[in-house]
Formats: structure tokens, sequence, C-alpha cells
DNA sequence: TCAGGCAGTTACTTTAAGGTTAGCGCTAAC
DNA sequence: GTTAGCGCTAACCTTAAAGTAACTGCCTGA
């Protein structure tokens, strides 16, 4: 319980700039939903509705319009394959999605330490 | 432009359980502002209103609201010096803060790197 | 004594994120 | 021909996050 800084001392300017750049990956990724589509995504593609049953408690409004902006990010990639006559869409992980693997596995180790720590605080 | 997974093929259990954890995470630290006062902590000590200046745009509203928030999660600590007679309160990180490197380190990565990328796309 | 800074708080408003419900056009199955 | 599933969308509503403005109590320095 004693002060501490985040590794090593950092000067004001590199301080100003990790604020910014923090703010902009948050402006993009942030938000309840996005970075779990992804996730969700990340193990192959899957329909509209599988990965309704992947996010439990998502809406349907909601993963419609984070598709779309994941989509226009360059993130996602909508599929649609008609084969034979019936509609199928999926949905797949572009490239551009794995530059977030740091970003969801450092959330990953924190969420599961942090969720252990409180779960034994009480 | 083509698909890809995050990294490693991962089973649908270890997927689920990603979703949860992040969920958990972004449950802490989602926000437009967390992180960012975490960082902006992390060069030093600072009083309340050199927090408001180091952080362009945010108000004493919200900077009082989650400054107590982070308090109660144990990130941050505040001091109150009452040298003389005058009130002096200061907010300094406390080491659980550090346990946030990671995420921090990849936020600012991304954010970095994205911003180059959209910046010479148009 | 009066202006100004510090460390907030209060009351109110706005914005944005997300949830709810219903339904549409299509197809396939019963 | 009715029911059910898929891939959504629209209209509406709620909640929560954040912003705005004003103000408080305390002290200091002019």
């Amino acid at each position: 319980m004693h002060e501490c800084n985040l590794k090593d001392p950092i000067s004001d300017q590199q301080c100003v700039e990790m604020i910014n750049a923090v703010g902009d990956a948050l402006y993009v990724i942030g938000g309840k939903w996005k970075l779990r589509i992804i996730i969700a995504l990340s193990n192959g593609k899957k329909r509209f509705n599988e990965l309704q049953k992947a996010l439990k408690g998502i809406s349907a409004r909601v993963l419609s319009n984070d598709l779309k902006d994941l989509e226009l990010n360059g993130f996602v990639r909508r599929i649609e394959r008609s084969e034979s006559t019936t509609l199928l869409v999926e949905y797949e992980l572009l490239e551009y999605s794995h530059s977030l693997m740091n970003v969801i596995s450092s959330l990953n180790d924190w969420g599961t330490m942090h969720k252990k720590k409180i779960m034994h605080k009480d």
C-alpha cells in the first residue's frame, strides 16, 4: 500500500501523448461490445445470430450497429454467401483486428486477475 | 485483406471466458476518463486542479466522481496534507495501478499506431 | 475587505449508448 | 398455408455517462 509510478518515470510530454493515444484508442474500440464482438469472432467466422448467442445479452440493434462500425474501421468483413437460394451471411475478422491482440490479451489477463482478487476479498 | 484469427485457434470455452474477462475489465476501468486519470498520475502525485489541467476537457464533476471511484477500487489514494493551516490535497497512484501497466501500454501503442494509419489514409 | 485560488459539490441539462418491441422480406419445413 | 428461422431494421424508451454553471467554505495575499 505504498505510492508507485507506472514502471519508469515518464516526462510530462510523454504523459500527455499517452493520454491522447489512449483517448484515440478508446474512441474507436471503446464501448461495451466492440472488443467482445471481435473476440467472439476470433475462433472463426460466425453468423449474425451465432454472434447474438455467443455474446449473451447483446441486442440485435446494438450488434447490427457495432458490426457496421467495425466493418467501416476495417476490423471485420461481412460475407454474403448465396448458396442455392437461401441468404447466408457470415462475419469474419480481417487482418487489422490482429493488431488488437495485445490490447485484448492484456484486458483479458487483467480482468481475470481482478475478478479473482475481488472474489477473495469478501 | 484476408481472413484471420487472433493468433492461435481458441476453443469455444476459452472464447467465452475471454469475453467475460474483458467485460469485467471494462466494467471497472472502462469509460472515458478512468485510465487517463491513472496515466496523468503516473509521473507523480498531482493536486486536483493540476489533474484538471493535465486532462484537457475533463470537468470538475467527472474528475471528482472518477477519483472517488478509483479510490474505492484501490487504484489511487487521496492525501490531505495540512501544512500550516492551508488545506492541500494530493492524489497518488497505489500499487494496484501498476497491474494496469500492460493494459495501458498496449492501448497507448495501438492508439498511436491507429492514428498514424488513419492520418495517412486521406 | 475584497479578489482570487483551491478543492470540491449541487442542481440541472445534454448526449450517447444501449435496451425493447415489433415487424419485414425471404425461405424452408410441416 | 401457416409456422418458424434468418438477418436484420425502425421506432421508441431508458439509463448512464458526461457536460455546464453556479456556488460553497476555506485560506491567502494585495
